[in-house]
DNA sequence: TCGTACGTTGTACTAAGTACAACTCCTTTT
DNA sequence: AAAAGGAGTTGTACTTAGTACAACGTACGA
């Protein structure tokens, strides 16, 4: 296929390199990645030394390989999209101390939801994910929240419409549960969810009604800082 | 050159695209991208779809581009990296509260600096970067500080090491000036630069002295939350 | 109604990327 | 100590796979 609607392998090859890299494994010497992508060891070099010249892998004195900063520079561009002003940092982390619980804002992104904003609980046993990862939007509640809201008419979501929120324990990872209520901006447009997470033994009914009300304050106060309006509820 | 020591030029190709977006271009369109890298449109759009099929980059309703969620994904993992604890955040938010200036860590990456966590002054009057951009070493005093304590023997760099500190006004930016104090982890290594910037009006003798005691005990607190020795003030 | 911008597809050409094998260092094993 | 295995690197031959070009459809504005 020489050139119809097809992409270019080699930059996949390439966004795979950087894909290998994770949480635990911030550091694979040129072997280890040229078995985790399954191409030879040269291939990868090769690859590899092009994306260092733009700093989106660094070589480490041991010869290993790293990602590189432009990463964060780009990865913090593409925050800035949502335009998201700088008062959600401490409105979440203003969160975490009423509720004990990790605070999250989630946006849609295509058929998925991304973790935009993020503070980790101070309690030793938390729900700890990382900034930029992509979730489904049919399981959990923030993406349940996202769709609710996203598609208008009578569908099987309008009782979270009307209730302004969601709770779920255990349905997209057994191990965690969560509250989500929506945020708009520019009137009426929504902007995605704001949720607390944690493990499902933390979610009881009351505490979920303790800590909701926590939640909608927050997602009034974000909403209308972004030009929203506060919300159903 | 088929195949010695060279790289991959769809790669770097691929890079180029991503470094085309910026605070202010967050989002392009097909045509002003290929003007800017100098491709054709055709080649553009292929290496961008095959970026979107790793969500490095994301096509908009109207059909341009913006950056992916990919990447704040992977700039998270860079940061990591560092192993640079959550004390960090709140601390830099202090040290802005405390003196009104943007604050703000830098580290060695080659032979630049990163500024690798920031946080900006509350001032409308303020220094303000991206967390992720690269500045030389040797220009501002976050650079000189990190420099100073890398390379050991008697330097022009050895009055720095005295003092435990350094300050600019207009080195590397004629607009800004900076107070820098090095951090240690792991002992007595050279983590990177702790440093305050600002308008050079507001940056006073008396003001710098003021701040500077701020600033290093921001410092000392860091070094042992992060395992180094306090540092030499 | 024309003109010019856009994004898109197909095609021909060849440059550019690939895998392989060979090589050099190391470190570990026997 | 020698050998065996692993690391990263380089050169080469083959041909795939990426490129620019030109042509097309569409939408918006003059």
């Amino acid at each position: 296929m020489p050139g119809n609607s097809a992409g270019v392998a080699a930059v996949e090859r390439a966004a795979s390199l950087l894909e290998a890299f994770t949480d635990r494994d911030y550091t694979l010497s040129l072997g280890e990645l040229a078995r985790r992508v399954e191409l030879d060891k040269s291939t990868v070099l090769r690859i590899a030394r092009s994306l260092a010249k733009h700093q989106l892998l660094v070589r480490n004195d041991d010869a290993s390989w790293r990602l590189g900063p432009t990463l964060m520079k780009l990865g913090n561009i593409y925050q800035s999209t949502f335009r998201a002003s700088d008062i959600i940092e401490p409105l979440l982390a203003d969160l975490v101390t009423q509720t004990g619980e990790s605070a999250a804002i989630y946006v849609r992104e295509g058929d998925e939801r991304v973790c935009l904003f993020r503070h980790d609980s101070h309690q030793s046993i938390r729900h700890s994910a990382r900034v930029g990862s992509t979730y489904p939007l049919d399981r959990g509640a923030p993406g349940r929240v996202i769709l609710a809201f996203i598609d208008r008419p009578g569908s099987i979501y309008d009782e979270i419409r009307k209730a302004g929120f969601y709770a779920t324990a255990g349905e997209r990872d057994p191990q965690v549960a969560s509250v989500a209520v929506p945020i708009f901006r520019d009137g009426a447009t929504l902007f995605g969810s704001l949720a607390l997470t944690g493990p499902p033994a933390r979610f009881s009914e009351e505490a979920i009604r303790k800590n909701l009300e926590i939640l909608q304050v927050a997602a009034r106060k974000l909403s209308v800082a972004m030009g929203g309006e506060p919300g159903t509820t």
